[in-house]
DNA sequence: AACGCTAGCAGGAATGAATG
DNA sequence: CATTCATTCCTGCTAGCGTT
């Protein structure tokens, strides 16, 4: 992507891609399903006790017809299981031997499925939603939840809402995922579904892939997963301490977003920038160097706040009609130097004249206001020499080991900037 | 290996304005 | 009035981290 990481170690950016890597998970998953291509007899992957080994294999030939895809399927799978028993080979900890207790030890990992969506092919993700989805619906059903958190948790004689008067279990969100009414209804939620779809020829099964594998192990997780982002839920509507945290953690996503958000529009002009002056830009548009856009400063003392929402609707020159409006603050890095900043504010005018050439259709802005501030905190991730204010850094972190240590800078500039 | 927590992300909802 | 579109923000899911 950014063509800088190509050339140069970094510390490994945001965007690096990945090559895809199969966790061992992922190995015996494939593995396990590989079984169950040998033997659809077995109509579902067996909780772990018990679990027939594949004894007389069936030659695939003399499945049902199957289409190729299928087929190539499968035989990268018997390529993966062929690289398991390889590795298996050369793992001095599991001697060839009686091989009872060798399997059990196989047969651990393969407790879930779907539980992890990496690595999962197209169906089994789907799947994998539709199940997690069901089981967040049963979950809301037996515990009597709505979509509408109701409000009010230590108050049982609540206001006549006409709720299903099912008999109601309800999460002991003060407890653990273990605490044992929670487990209860956990598994009450996997039970329900696993009758209802584990069997492709039942009369409620309503799954997109007949073919794609799961375990009652994975309900279980999912009704889990689902009863921890409740809890974290309820915790924050009844410690005011975590409310606190999280409305912290609310605010500087948004800042964030907004962040990428500029970052998006800038990369829209980098075109027309390169006509224009006939190099790169993209160098410098990584999301933490954008500038802040905040709505108030970041304090708890109301007047300070309010002093600053009266000096940025001022600046903003609000008419009477929209007082209300949002306006922020544009707050840019301390750390840039001035051909940093120059080639932003250049990309800045390039996505103002696409705007206004464009029909306008969009609604207004929020209106920005800079009174020059800038922040200074260091940029985060590997910059380019050109990008760093002498000045700023002789005042902050000149002399102090720390901050030089953690300040990364490449030692050439891209093509077109500084020197080059 | 499982747990709890959180940052970051994708997708989509909501909003507002211009257009047919 | 419905439609279309850009902008902004919210929700829920996931991976990754540190702990048990």
């Amino acid at each position: 992507m950014a063509y800088y990481n190509s050339s140069i170690p970094t510390t490994g950016g945001p965007n690096d891609p990945q090559p895809p890597q199969l966790s061992p998970e992922q190995w015996a998953h494939a593995y396990r399903q590989f079984q169950y291509q040998l033997n659809p007899q077995l109509p579902t992957p067996p909780p772990p006790p018990h679990l027939p080994l594949p004894g007389p294999v069936i030659d695939p030939a003399l499945q049902p017809s199957q289409d190729t895809s299928t087929d190539q399927r499968l035989d990268a799978l018997e390529r993966e299981v062929e690289l398991l028993r390889a590795e298996k080979r050369t793992n001095p900890e599991t001697p060839a031997g009686p091989s009872k207790k060798r399997r059990k030890k196989q047969q651990k990992p393969s407790l879930y499925i779907l539980r992890h969506s990496t690595g999962l092919s197209k169906e089994q993700n789907r799947v994998r939603g539709q199940l997690m989805k069901k089981v967040k619906t049963e979950g809301m059903r037996l515990t009597g939840r709505t979509t509408e958190p109701d409000s009010e948790a230590d108050d049982e004689s609540d206001s006549p809402t006409t709720r299903t008067p099912h008999p109601v279990m309800s999460y002991n969100f003060a407890a653990t995922v273990e605490d044992p009414i929670n487990v209860k209804i956990f598994n009450r939620i996997a039970d329900l579904i696993w009758t209802e779809q584990h069997d492709p020829k039942s009369a409620t099964f309503s799954l997109a892939h007949a073919d794609v594998l799961f375990t009652r192990e994975d309900l279980v997780e999912f009704a889990k997963t689902n009863f921890r982002s409740w809890k974290t839920k309820w915790r924050g509507k009844n410690d005011p301490e975590v409310a606190q945290r999280q409305a912290k953690a609310a605010q500087k996503d948004r800042q964030d977003l907004r962040k990428k958000e500029l970052k998006a529009n800038r990369i829209k002009a980098v075109p027309e920038y390169k006509k224009k002056f006939k190099h790169d830009p993209i160098c410098v548009l990584e999301t933490d160097w954008m500038s802040d856009e905040i709505s108030g400063p970041d304090t708890d003392d109301e007047d300070t706040k309010a002093d600053h929402r009266r000096r940025l609707v001022k600046a903003a020159r609000l008419g009477p009609l929209q007082q209300n409006d949002d306006v922020w603050e544009v707050v840019r890095p301390g750390f840039q130097s001035l051909e940093m900043s120059q080639t932003k504010d250049d990309l800045d005018k390039i996505v103002k004249e696409q705007r206004d050439n464009k029909p306008k259709r969009v609604r207004g802005r929020v209106t920005r206001i800079s009174f020059g501030n800038t922040h200074d905190r260091l940029p985060a991730g590997t910059i380019y020499p050109f990008m760093l204010s002498q000045s700023w850094y002789d005042e902050h972190i000149e002399g102090n080991e720390e901050l030089e240590n953690e300040m990364k800078m490449y030692t050439k500039d891209p093509k077109g900037f500084g020197d080059s």
